[in-house]
DNA sequence: ACTACATATGAACAACTGTTCATATGAGGT
DNA sequence: ACCTCATATGAACAGTTGTTCATATGTAGT
C-alpha cells in the first residue's frame, strides 16, 4: 500500500464505518473459502452431482464420471477430510454419499445460476 | 484407468445408469466450477461481503479490507469480468457494487452453513 | 499543458491444485 | 496362506492462482 494513495483517505467515512462493522471474522471467511474451493473443481462437481439421489461405490463413480480410479479417489478423500461426504464399507467396496443437505442446496442453487 | 481395475463392471447396473442420467454437460459444471471458484478466495469473499448492502470505491475498499490497491483492483478485475460485480465511474473514483442477486443468495447460504 | 490523484495492468514469483504413475493396504474367496 | 480385486496413498509434475512491484492510463483541477 503505497503512501500516495488515497490522500482522501475519509471521502466516504460513513460507508467505511459501515462496512467495516459488516465484516466477519477471518475464520468465517476460511470456512467459507475452504467450502466453496470443494465445490469449484468440474471433477468434484460431476461427483457431488451423480451422488445427488444414491450412494455409489468407487468403481461405479470411475464408469459414471469417466476418470481415472486414483483420480476418483483422491478427490473422495479431500471430499470426506471436509465432511462433504461420507462412506460406508461393504465387503470390498466402499459406498459414498452426500453427508448433508447444506451441499445439495448451494448446489441446486448454482445450478439454476447456471440455467439464467 | 488400468485394464485390471472394476472386472465386475455391472456390478451396481442400474444405479450407474440412473447416475449417468443425471449428469449435467460439461458446460454446466464448468460454468458451477468458474462461478465457485470466483467466491472461493477469502478476499473475494471480503470484498462481496462489504458490497452487500452498499457500493464502495477502490479506495474505500482497500481501507475496510486491509488489502493493498493492486491486489483489490486484479480481484475487482476479475469479479467482474465473471459478473458478479459492475462497477460506475464517478469523477476520480470507480464505485463497484453486487451485480445480481445469485451471489447474495449463494453466500448466504453458504453463510449459514458456516455456522452450523 | 501540467500536476496530482485514483485506478488498472503486466511481469515475476511463490504457493497451491489436480492428475498420473507406481505401489501399498485390506477384504473375500479359494 | 495365497491370490485377486477394490480402494487408498505418496511422489512427481504441469497448470493455475494471488500477491507484489513497477508502471501505465485516465480524470480533475490549476
Amino acid at each position: 500500500m503505497k503512501a500516495d494513495v488515497c490522500k482522501e483517505f475519509f471521502t466516504h467515512p460513513q460507508v467505511i464505518e459501515a462496512a467495516k462493522s459488516d465484516l466477519l471474522s477471518d475464520e468465517e471467511y476460511d470456512y467459507m473459502s475452504m467450502f466453496f474451493k470443494m465445490v469449484s473443481d468440474p471433477t468434484r462437481l460431476k461427483i457431488i452431482n451423480v451422488l445427488f439421489d444414491r450412494e455409489l461405490c468407487v468403481c461405479d463413480l470411475m464408469i459414471v464420471t469417466e476418470m481415472s480410479q486414483s483420480a476418483i479417489s483422491h478427490q473422495l478423500s479431500k471430499l470426506k477430510q471436509t465432511r462433504l461426504v461420507k462412506s460406508v464399507k461393504r465387503g470390498k467396496n466402499v459406498f459414498y454419499s452426500l453427508n448433508d443437505d447444506h451441499v445439495r442446496q448451494i448446489f441446486r442453487q448454482a445450478q439454476e445460476h447456471a440455467r439464467e
